[in-house]
DNA sequence: CTGCTCGTACGATAGCCATCGTAGTACGGC
DNA sequence: GCCGTACTACGATGGCTATCGTACGAGCAG
């Protein structure tokens, strides 16, 4: 094999061609989606774990929240041993809707300015 | 009174300050609302009656579409006589979220001409 | 005033969706 | 091999929502 696998486990994303501007704004207009995305967009190019967001549901609501986003192709997901290293897929929207994250990211964070102290 | 009732009916719009960005987001996840938002944002400032939109949904399904997006702050109508004026709020918009409807717009018009043909 | 057109209101319905709890699977350490 | 940790799968539930049909209200043309 050429590496081996990975870590096994994979998990279906859309492809590129195949992200639709519907979903993307659908995932986006949940307040805790756009969480997670916020702090992916702040904190990490490598990725976060599902763990590290302090998110006020249960485990299951939040892999439901992580999954939308998947599916939507907002966000890459990837096993690494236990852990899920979730990251935003910003090349591939910046690609499809140029300078529609930034966007969307510079709205989020100047409403929770507004709203938020 | 200053100006006498420009024309009676009033309808409920939320100020600018009340606009929020997840409430924006959804109204826009829908095809046909975005399909409105589009043709308001391509053809008139003046504003378009609702009627003039031709949509493969009946009028009471069409009335929902608007309200959704009239009450997200989206669009701003008024009755002129028997019709209703429909026009986007893009200064209220600019405002708030500085480049996001351009962002949405252009995002929008890429994937119809993807898909679309 | 009588109709006509445009849009609204209300009720019904079916589908999606955010949330939870419980039970289960995969991986790493011991 | 066993256990703990990280996440998933499945089923249930309550709420929202897109859709429709029918009945209604408001303005305009006669």
């Amino acid at each position: 094999m050429t590496t081996a696998v990975p870590s096994a486990r994979v998990l279906a994303h859309p492809a590129r061609e195949e992200i639709r501007l519907e979903g993307v704004l659908h995932a986006l207009s949940d307040p805790l989606r756009m969480l997670i995305v916020r702090e992916l967009a702040a904190g990490a190019e490598a990725g976060l774990t599902c763990s590290h967001f302090d998110l006020p549901v249960t485990k299951s609501t939040s892999t439901h929240h992580f999954r939308v986003l998947r599916e939507a192709g907002v966000i890459q997901q990837n096993y690494r041993g236990t852990a899920k290293l979730n990251a935003l897929r910003r090349d591939d929207l910046d690609a499809l809707f140029p300078g529609l994250l930034d966007s969307v990211l510079a709205a989020a964070a100047r409403q929770a300015e507004r709203l938020g102290g």
